[in-house]
DNA sequence: GAGTATAGTGTTATAATATAACAAATTTTT
DNA sequence: AAAAATTTGTTATATTATAACACTATACTC
C-alpha cells in the first residue's frame, strides 16, 4: 500500500479539506481558528497534520510566506520538488507545472557533481490581475 | 551614488561582519546574542540591519531555515535572484553560481507570459562530506 | 484473537522568530 | 541652518513552531 492510497486520519482530513477550500495559501494559525469548531484545539494538532500532508505531497509549504497550499499537480506525490509563482502585490501563489523547467532542475548538478533529492523554487513578480489594476490607476 | 558604494551604518556593519565570519548561515537571535557586547541590545536592531543588508544584496535569507548567509557572488547586488544548495544532514548552505541555470531562471515565463522580478531556488541533498561520513559508517 | 508495534490524539507549556510603535539622535540634502 | 530622510534605542507584543507526556486507535504478526 503506497502513500497515496493510504487513508488520512481525522485531523489530517480536516486540515487538508480546509486548505483545499482556499484559493490562496493559508497560515497555520488561520487553519487552527477555522477548524476549532471541528474539534481541533491546539497548534500541535495542526502542525502534525501539516507535517504529514507535506510528507505525502498533498500540500506544500510556501517558504517565503510561512503558509501552506494544496498541491495542484496530480502526480506531485513527493515533497520538495516544487515551483511556485508568487505575486508581490496580492501574494497569490500558483504552482507551476512546466516539464522543461522540471527537467532542468532535476538534471542540475553542482560543481562537485552532487545530485539533489529535491528543490523548492519560488518566482516573484506581479500577477496579471494586479498588473491590470496598476495600469488602471495610472490612467487617472 | 549607487547601493553598493554607499557606506553601511554602525549596526549594519556589526551584523554583516558577524555573518561574514560564519561559514554556515546564522539565525537572527544567534546574531543578537553574539553582538550584544558591541552594543546591539534588542531584536529590532538586528532585524533592521538584516532587512537593509538583504535589500542591498550583501546577505541573503535562507527561507527554509530562517537563517541568513553572506553573499558569495561578488556581483550579486540584488536580493531575490538566489540559488542555494542545502545539505539535509549538516545544513550547510552554498550559494550556487551557475550561468546556465541563471539564464534558464531569468528567461522563465509562466503560461500567461508573466515576467518575474526575482526568484529563490533551494536545492536539497547530501553534501560530499556528509556522504563520505555515511559511507564510513556502513563499512563497520 | 492476544500481543505488540506504529501512528495519531489531546493537552499544557514554552521556544523561536519577527514586528509595532514611539521618541531621540544622526546623516544627507536643499 | 533648516528640512528631510535614515538610523538608533527601547519596550512591548505578535506570530510561528515545538517539547513533553499521557492516552487512544489502527495495523501487523504470530
Ligand atoms: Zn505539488
Ligand atoms: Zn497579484
Ligand atoms: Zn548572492
Ligand atoms: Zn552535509
Amino acid at each position: 500500500m503506497d502513500k497515496k492510497s493510504k487513508s488520512l486520519s481525522k485531523n489530517q482530513k480536516i486540515v487538508l479539506d480546509f486548505i483545499q477550500k482556499n484559493k490562496k495559501p493559508v497560515k497555520a494559525y488561520s487553519i487552527l481558528s477555522n477548524v476549532q469548531k471541528k474539534g481541533i484545539n491546539a497548534p500541535p494538532q495542526v502542525y502534525r497534520a501539516l507535517d504529514k500532508l507535506i510528507e505525502i505531497g498533498k500540500i506544500h509549504r510556501v517558504e517565503s510566506q510561512n503558509s501552506f497550499v494544496a498541491c495542484k499537480i496530480s502526480n506531485c506525490d513527493t515533497p520538495h520538488k516544487t515551483v511556485f509563482s508568487i505575486c508581490n502585490s496580492c501574494e497569490i501563489v500558483s504552482e507551476i507545472n512546466d516539464p522543461k523547467l522540471f527537467k532542468n532542475l532535476k538534471d542540475f548538478r553542482d560543481k562537485d557533481g552532487t545530485v539533489f533529492d529535491g528543490y523548492n523554487l519560488e518566482f516573484f513578480g506581479t500577477c496579471k490581475s494586479c498588473k491590470n489594476k496598476q495600469i488602471e490607476n495610472t490612467k487617472h
